[in-house]
DNA sequence: GCAAATCCCTATCCATACAATAGGGTTTGT
DNA sequence: ACAAACCCTATTGTATGGATAGGGATTTGC
């Protein structure tokens, strides 16, 4: 599996801001600097992050972004999801077929598909935003213990 | 999950081929034709497909392919790299840590794609080329025995 | 030995998606 | 009023996917 760097940059994000004390905001230019990730292309993502109710912000000055949910509350799915769309080939809800469009793919070559998009959604639904933000946590805690020190 | 129609055809190729009689070739030009797969594009990924060793071929008159090994013995995952690339990030042999011009991923990150990853190899790994092969017959058959027509 | 059938190989093209940059506009606290 | 912050749309450069092009090499049948 790969990740684009929207998604990883998302991700970085989202765990920066679980990491913040619970209903302060952070900003775009604090949390751009620290992590290198360009600042207006962050700009964009957390906007996306926004509408796909996941953040919410506050504008003007102080404002920033904060978690819209307690982080328990956001499965890592959901946040790929946000920004690369659908894990899953869309399941059509009973009604219509399928797409009449769309392209004729052999039975068992979709079947491979499907079930293998499952176990993706379900590896991924087994962390939660919080789990992410508590391994982070621990990860730079052993860091500070071992004195490993990047550069 | 989503494939390329690159190893789309390259599926609907070894299916084919495995439902061929065992020992006798069968050729581009027939495979295109049959599936409106573009025959040049075809020949590529066959040649991909015997440099993977997947596939064998036999030159001139009356030649064509027909797969190197027994159906029973070719995961999908293998067909699936041959096109695509590793599944999983390279898992470094032990000796050097990770190669040092890479990305820097978070140690969180970096756990959640590596476990999906692996659930994707293991859902993709439960399947050989026989088994999809077996699967696209029972539906050919599936569709006759229903009257199921295409157009 | 020649022609036809077939695979072999490299190069090129076009459209789309990814990654980022640009340039302002709007809201809010002091 | 001003500065700090988010909001929004457009544009640009590069890589990748999907294919097309044009022969070259090998084998069989006559």
């Amino acid at each position: 599996m790969r990740l684009s760097k929207k998604t990883e940059y998302a991700l970085m994000a989202l765990i920066y801001a679980a990491r913040h004390p619970e209903g302060t905001t952070f900003q775009i230019k604090e949390l751009a600097d620290r992590n290198g990730i360009p600042k207006k292309f962050l700009e964009l993502i957390l906007l996306e992050l926004k509408n796909a109710g996941i953040v919410q912000s506050r504008r003007g000055v102080g404002g920033g972004y904060l978690l819209a949910r307690r982080p328990e509350t956001v499965r890592s799915t959901e946040i790929i999801e946000a920004i690369e769309g659908p894990v899953s080939p869309k399941k059509s809800p009973q009604g219509r077929a399928r797409k009449p469009s769309g392209e004729e793919l052999s039975p068992a070559v979709s079947r491979l598909v499907r079930e293998t998009s499952e176990a993706i959604e379900s590896a991924l639904d087994r962390w939660t935003l919080a789990d992410l933000a508590r391994e982070e946590q621990e990860a730079a805690e052993h860091r500070q213990r071992n004195l490993i020190y990047i550069i």
